[in-house]
DNA sequence: GGCAACAAGTTGCTTTTGTAACCATTAATG
DNA sequence: CATTAATGGTTACAAAAGCAACTTGTTGCC
């Protein structure tokens, strides 16, 4: 079994993050018609607090455009506002709004419920674990594009 | 050390996932004009032998119309073939070419290897716990949809 | 200052995916 | 058995993602 290729690394991830996306995603769109980019793009600025588009990128590993849309989709829905930086007027600051902040905390509490589920099912040990090993393994894969 | 960034173990899923996948699409996409999903339908058969779409659905969790595209331009590529089954005239048995099978074996090497990169870089003790983890993730999803 | 390179974001066009409706065939039920 | 339900697979149409070209603003360099 071990020397199975299903053993292959980029496909059990591809396989674990769709299934278990999948799973959560009824939080982000049913109740906030959010698309899951949209999703990614709140969760960070909610985490860091204002951030530019680029800096989301660079972060979350997300195309320009993608993040592009994501940004105007969440102004349209009044959960981010953005405003253009002086110091370079290229650049804008995105921030969240009250609302977008709000749903940031339900979601992040959500979150939190999914995980704690997930703990309760696999052990809390390897749970904690596998977060710690799919960090590393990002900041590496990061580091080296 | 590990970031402010979220401990939220989709999120760190998705985002590994899609780091990991990114580096090696080239290989079967350069190399044999391949999408993500041909690849991985080729990936089963190249496991599995001969199966039907419907199983693959079920094995890969991937939706029925991606599958159908896939085996679609699989064929069209000349790398499975596709028969249908006289027991059953609404199911097909899919299997691989001479071709198929030479790509499968190609870019199973190639799969290898790049694990065995993974392993240099993370630790083969990381690698190995965490397919594990990840595998026990999947039958647990698996199993709960 | 003027001009080429560059960076932040956006937009237009193409490819891919998701959703639902749809054939065709087989199973189930009255 | 005749109709209805269910299943394997495809297709049409709409939504989303990817890619490249573009706009606007900044930097570097002579």
């Amino acid at each position: 079994m071990s020397s199975e290729i299903s053993n292959f690394l980029p496909y059990l991830l591809n396989q674990a993050a769709e299934l278990v996306s999948r799973d959560f995603q009824p939080h982000y769109k049913n109740r906030y018609g959010m698309l899951r980019t949209e999703w990614r793009v709140l969760f960070h600025l909610g985490q860091h607090g204002q951030m530019t588009a680029t800096e989301i990128c660079d972060q979350a590993a997300l195309h320009k455009t993608k993040v592009s849309r994501a940004v105007t989709a969440l102004e349209q829905k009044r959960f981010l506002r953005r405003e253009t930086m002086e110091q370079d007027r290229r650049s804008e600051r995105l921030a969240l709004t009250k609302a977008g902040r709000a749903a940031f905390d339900t979601l992040a509490k959500a979150a939190s419920a999914y995980d704690a589920k997930l703990e309760t099912v696999m052990g809390d040990a390897d749970i904690a674990r596998m977060k710690q090993l799919l960090t590393s393994l990002i900041a590496e894969q990061t580091k080296r594009s």
